[in-house]
DNA sequence: GTCTATATGTAGATAGAC
DNA sequence: GTCTATCTACATATAGAC
């Protein structure tokens, strides 16, 4: 591909995540993503095909640019991840377009036969199995714990870092994103090493 | 109003919920909302006057629809919240729909002038007081915590909640929405009370 | 209170000129 | 590669008959 036509290609995903961001992939109009790359509609559908297709390559024009930012520097696997997914958020605090564009989409995704659904359950998937890896590694260093305690603990870590997206996102000066991620997740990780007391113990 | 209007009125909103859940409010149209309810648009229109307006009762009635549930049973304050919150978990393992509809529309709401917005911001803020004033008393009995900690966790309990329900609708025998909830908010009220080791200190 | 008919707006996609 | 013009579809909302 020309040089000249990837950095449309670039222009015209930078605008719809913009536009997806803000208004969400049902509302966001193609019109406004064209207008904020410098053309018309039908100028993006030239080099798209379809608003499906464009929002399938802004899902998958994310990964790659987080790949692009650590350069060469893979993702940590083992205990490292928990520090990494605490940088992801305090780096995600920099930047809520990127973070609506997430939050917006991904619930979108799972109304019926919405396109991106298929990314999102694959992409969780794969985070699931990551932060599950990185547990099995910590719990062999530290002792024992049932499996279903770290599917549950993988699953808690990805969802209070979403859920706390959602919270900031309405409501920035409330939710402080990257200190509340990083108490959750030590607290999660804590959790599984060392259970603690039971909930109902601390009722009368 | 009549008890045969009353009647309409809940079928037609119980028919809002389910197509705003499948479809968002966005792409969820009054015509299927209406052939749901056993009717046109046009009938529908003259109940709710505008999309804009079923939107905004169909959040206000499922908050009532709760509160009816639990007869005149008030939702409990102190160490006993946190009881509650769990079980909400559990019977919202067994009510998908509803569960997408709060998904869905929360995310929406982000979106630039959503009509549901206020609505979100709202009930955010009066649930993160809710579980603030539960950890103060559960402070005052175990120890002293810093209010930001306090703030960090209020928000995270609530935050896991919902992350965990995106990650249960998209694929739910994947994720046990009841059991990791209760995991993840025992760990967090864990953590407030008894910090733990910090993250960093499980590497190498 | 519900209908049919219609007004009005806007979306995505296509065709063909330049 | 980008444009203008147009097609087709579908949405919300209104007007007025029954």
């Amino acid at each position: 591909m020309r040089p000249a036509t990837q950095r449309k290609h670039a222009k015209i995903l930078q605008a719809a995540m913009d536009v997806f961001g803000s208004k969400g992939s049902t509302n966001g109009t193609l019109a406004e993503i064209a207008e904020q790359a410098g053309m018309t509609h039908a100028g993006v559908l030239h080099h798209f095909g379809s608003k499906q297709n464009l929002l399938l390559e802004v899902l998958a024009y994310r990964d790659q640019a987080d790949v692009a930012e650590l350069a060469d520097q893979h993702i940590p696997g083992g205990p490292e991840l928990f520090l990494h997914l605490v940088r992801t958020a305090f780096a995600n605090a920099q930047r809520p377009g990127i973070v609506q564009v997430y939050t917006v989409l991904s619930a979108e995704s799972v109304t019926d036969e919405h396109p991106g659904r298929p990314y999102f359950e694959d992409r969780y998937r794969v985070l699931r199995g990551d932060v599950v890896a990185a547990f099995r590694e910590l719990c062999g260093q530290q002792g024992v714990t049932s499996m279903e305690t770290v599917d549950a603990a993988a699953a808690a870590i990805l969802a209070v870092m979403d859920g706390l997206q959602l919270q900031w996102l309405l409501e920035p000066t409330a939710v402080d994103l990257a200190q509340a991620s990083e108490f959750a997740i030590r607290s999660i990780v804590n959790g599984v090493l060392h259970p603690g007391p039971e909930l109902r113990s601390y009722v009368e």
